[in-house]
DNA sequence: AAAGAACGCAACCGCGGTATT
DNA sequence: GAATACCGCGGTTGCGTTCTT
């Protein structure tokens, strides 16, 4: 048995907002507030709107003290520090920013900073697959990686890199996968309110947040360690057969970020780890002073966001 | 100046979680 | 405990705007 539409889509109107219907809606709520119901709300107000589009417009535009407009310094750290934690759990990480919504970071992030912060990859990709036809053809290793690729969601892959090349800033020679914010079972669970991003009205549990969903979409923890290795959001230190698995995890992402024959996982790897391979895939232009000068603050910045996240994790 | 490509944002969709009956 | 209804979230899409050729 399916679940019943939660509005009747005939007879709703979809589309943009009109300035009258953002009208009704704000004057509505501001004086009698949502009433509990959004379902309810458009046929109280006369909307021909589905209650799920009114919540969505009066959350994410209507609302008061929403802040439009560019991103600051500051928040493009936040928003990158956290999601190298917690992934893409935008609300999670919008309650860190006054103003800002989920869908105004998730927006930002897949519109600007992801580019920003990975836009060589293609070029490293493009590089790699170069490289491994001129050798072969079409090797087992290659399908490998296709299909590791193809197992491990975006999301993983860019915390992954973020989370490497942070490693690499704090401690160039140190195992960059060794990494609880990127293994969050590995460490004990912590709140936010330890670290600079706890916002004044709520302390996020940010392992409790990452753990709670049941489908962590978009986890690496959730695809690649289901089963007998599966860490749960958090409860220790992992066992020794949790380590061996998180070893053997480790040589995957290896071989899935630098391909066959990398060994230490640091082929390539130049100069504190701006460059893996031959392409500084961090850099994001060519007036990049620092090796994340593409995020407009310093290494120290950048190494002071990562130990916050070290702290937060109890290293 | 025009056409096509790329970008950015608002809105929609579908699913999981939770409260209620 | 099961069924139902609603809420909230993350992913995706559509479309207007801007940029490039």
């Amino acid at each position: 048995m399916g679940r019943a539409p939660c509005c009747d889509k005939a007879a709703v109107k979809k589309g943009p907002w009109s300035p009258e219907e953002d009208a009704m809606l704000k004057n509505y709520i501001e004086e009698h507030g949502t009433g509990g119901n959004w379902i309810a709300l458009p046929h109280t107000i006369g909307l021909k709107r589905c209650g799920k589009s009114c919540r969505l417009r009066w959350l994410n535009y209507l609302r008061p003290n929403i802040k439009h407009g560019d991103f600051t310094p500051e928040e493009d750290s936040i928003i990158c520090s956290l999601y190298i934690s917690i992934g893409s759990r935008w609300s999670i990480i919008a309650a860190q920013l006054p103003g800002r919504t989920d869908n105004d970071v998730k927006n930002y992030w897949n519109t600007k900073l992801k580019k920003r912060l990975l836009g060589r990859r293609k070029d490293r990709d493009a590089h790699h697959r170069q490289g491994a036809g001129a050798a072969t053809s079409q090797t087992s290793a290659e399908n490998t990686n296709d299909a590791g690729e193809r197992a491990l969601s975006a999301s993983a892959m860019e915390r992954i890199q973020l989370c490497m090349h942070l490693q690499e800033l704090q401690n160039p020679l140190g195992a960059a996968h060794h990494n609880p914010v990127v293994w969050p079972g590995c460490s004990r669970a912590a709140t936010l309110s330890n670290s600079s991003f706890n916002s004044n009205s709520s302390t996020v549990t940010v392992a409790e947040q990452a753990g709670r969903s049941s489908s962590m979409n978009g986890h690496l923890m959730g695809a690649q360690l289901e089963g007998g290795a599966a860490m749960d959001g958090g409860l220790g230190s992992p066992s020794s057969a949790e380590n061996s698995n998180v070893i053997s995890m480790e040589a995957e992402l290896e071989e899935l970020l630098y391909g066959e024959g990398s060994g230490s996982g640091k082929a390539g790897a130049v100069d504190g780890g701006v460059q893996h391979g031959d392409v500084d895939w961090w850099s994001y232009d060519n007036q990049v002073k620092s090796p994340v000068g593409c995020w407009d603050f310093t290494p120290e910045t950048t190494n002071a966001v990562f130990q916050d996240y070290t702290s937060v994790y109890d290293i």
